[in-house]
DNA sequence: TTCTTGTTTAATAATAATTATCCAAATGGC
DNA sequence: GCCATTTGGATAATTATTATTAAACAAGAA
């Protein structure tokens, strides 16, 4: 399980390769600060990290090697509601089954789940009120449609 | 646990007097479009309802006063990342820990957390491919400033 | 190597989502 | 109803993201 960068960095030529994607010096660098960056890195701070290396680079190219690397599973993203607020009309506390194909979230009673367990204290100083689960899946249409996405999840 | 459209608005009117928020026509008719769309309505949607009823009505104060219901405790919002895409720098499985004061968020080994168990078994056709977990909370920072945000997660 | 072709980049413009500003109008305690 | 305060609406400004396009580059064949 050895996660260094020059490790991950391999994996990435390997996986491009695999993909079909040109291996360019700009690909590279992108994922190289994606990596480095550590935590959850919005598209501004990697166009700000990767501006450092190659002053030239331009934020557009930064998002659409952002959106290449994720539909090719080569990265993942915090969530896939990102864009636009949605509200809950359910007053209940709840889960969700969120399609990572289409983004539509189906609510979960929570006597779905069974109750969610920590196994350890939370960090000091943090104080969690409940947790919410979500479920990423296919949603029917969309199984039918992507069931190679599942690859990626 | 009668969840009936007149029970919420009767606990919303309470809510506003509570919290001293004037209670003017236009925020009943915004909550009421919430509680009626049912799922999960983005602004834009809101408004789009909200206008049958009252043609004038602005987006802004749409998007105002949804801030407001929601910093008040009268509404919930799907996720505290909508904005902007944030990405993953752990390749491995994991959950989250979620600040609702300032939006922070910390990885959580899979380990840490008991394996999630669904009870029933999803809706036909959907595929799910692996549940995650966000603990609500409070980071230490946010914890000190504001420990009154514990009322509505 | 060099050539050729399809891909990728950078700059720019366009669009979507959200917030701020400012003044008129409505609300609520008295 | 009266007045101080809060709220609403119009508009502009900001932030986040995607589309477009010409020029530069990568990868495989010769």
């Amino acid at each position: 399980m050895a996660h260094t960068v020059e490790d991950r960095l391999k994996k990435f030529r390997q996986q491009c390769r695999a993909a079909g994607l040109a291996l360019t010096h700009q690909r590279e660098t992108i994922f190289r600060a994606v990596v480095e960056s550590g935590g959850h890195p919005s598209p501004e701070r990697i166009y700000g990290l990767v501006k450092r290396r190659i002053p030239a680079i331009s934020l557009a190219t930064v998002y659409k090697n952002i959106r290449v690397f994720l539909d090719a599973g080569l990265l993942r993203e915090v969530t896939v509601h990102h864009g636009t607020m949605l509200l809950e009309t359910n007053p209940e506390d709840h889960h969700h089954l969120v399609c990572v194909g289409c983004g539509a979230i189906l609510d979960l009673e929570q006597e779905a789940v069974e109750p969610v367990q920590l196994r350890r204290r939370p960090p000091a100083g943090y104080r969690i009120f409940r947790p919410r689960v979500e479920f990423l899946g296919l949603c029917p249409g969309c199984a039918r449609k992507k069931p190679e996405k599942s690859s990626h999840l």
